[in-house]
DNA sequence: CTATGTAATGTTATAATGTAACACTACATG
DNA sequence: CATGTAGTGTTACATTATAACATTACATAG
């Protein structure tokens, strides 16, 4: 398994590639489209390659040309709509997904250290939420597991010099 | 088991002032102060019993005297400090917890139909997600779930007429 | 009992996040 | 070309949260 929270600079021009080559193919299959603007607000999220918020998006895109608020937001709940985003409730900011495909809802894995953030699509978390649940009365439609901690390299960091 | 969403006016009498008197207890044994602010915050949250804005607390207070939002934030904080409230991180809201005088994190139940929210202490939970993140290499130390669903009073009444 | 320090609260202002409402533009389709 | 719908622009505002500093309450040492 890769670690998700390792990407090198090289790597990461692949992974912002990719992934707009991946929500393009997915955006044609779904027939709905993938405007510039909001490809454009995908680059930019996988660029950051982590949890980022809306208003830092904002201003990127200020950079290039006049954007208010809700152009973002309209850009984020399509991308989130489509699956190829996932907002961090927690954090108040939005990540790239790596499996738009297949529909999920995963694991978020913050690191409250670096920052850094993976996803993870763990059935037995799933199973034991839906299990949870039920069990309550309850028939869950959607699931939101974030959890925060420590990634790998920041405890062995951390181990010594923390 | 106790249906963590029923609840009749005389058990919501009951709500309030066992959770207030549990509330002093455990800031007696914790030697911390509850602060009449802190418990006129705390005794607000339970008369709502479901997941409430710290506006809307602040409103409240604002009935009888002034208040400014940093006092009720800095409630919130105390008391959610104690374990005494939980904040719902996709609702930005808070509720009151009713076994504080176990650590715990909870896993909140939320009726997208009613707004009604219960919270379940699940242990298979969260051992799958403790497991699915070490699994990853990183270390949990805190974990937010929140299941968005239907509770079973509305899937009954949902089945027919919704 | 007063002095002193710390915890708690008050107060003002502002930051950060998110949305409503309406105007305009782009684009597909009849 | 006409028309409708999806997408974006624009303005204004709503909601949630915090920074910074002043003041008050309260415990404890002297």
């Amino acid at each position: 398994m890769q670690d998700p929270f390792e990407c090198t600079p090289t790597d990461h021009q692949h992974c912002i590639s990719s992934a707009l080559a991946r929500a393009e193919s997915l955006c044609r299959q779904q027939q709905v489209r993938l405007t510039p603007m909001r490809r454009r607000v995908l680059e930019l999220v996988w660029q950051h390659h982590r949890p980022v918020g809306a208003y830092a998006l904002l201003e990127q895109l200020q950079q290039q040309g006049r954007a208010a608020p809700p152009t973002v937001y309209r850009a984020l709940d399509f991308l989130q709509s489509q699956g190829l985003i996932h907002r961090l409730e927690s954090l108040n900011a939005f990540i790239g997904c790596a499996q738009p495909h297949r529909p999920h809802q995963g694991q978020f894995l913050i690191c409250q250290s670096c920052q850094s953030l993976a996803e993870i699509t763990d059935d037995g978390i799933e199973r034991a939420i839906d299990a949870g649940a039920r069990t309550a009365g309850f028939t869950p439609s959607n699931q939101m597991v974030e959890i925060m901690g420590t990634c790998a390299s920041c405890r062995q960091q951390g181990a010594t010099d923390v």
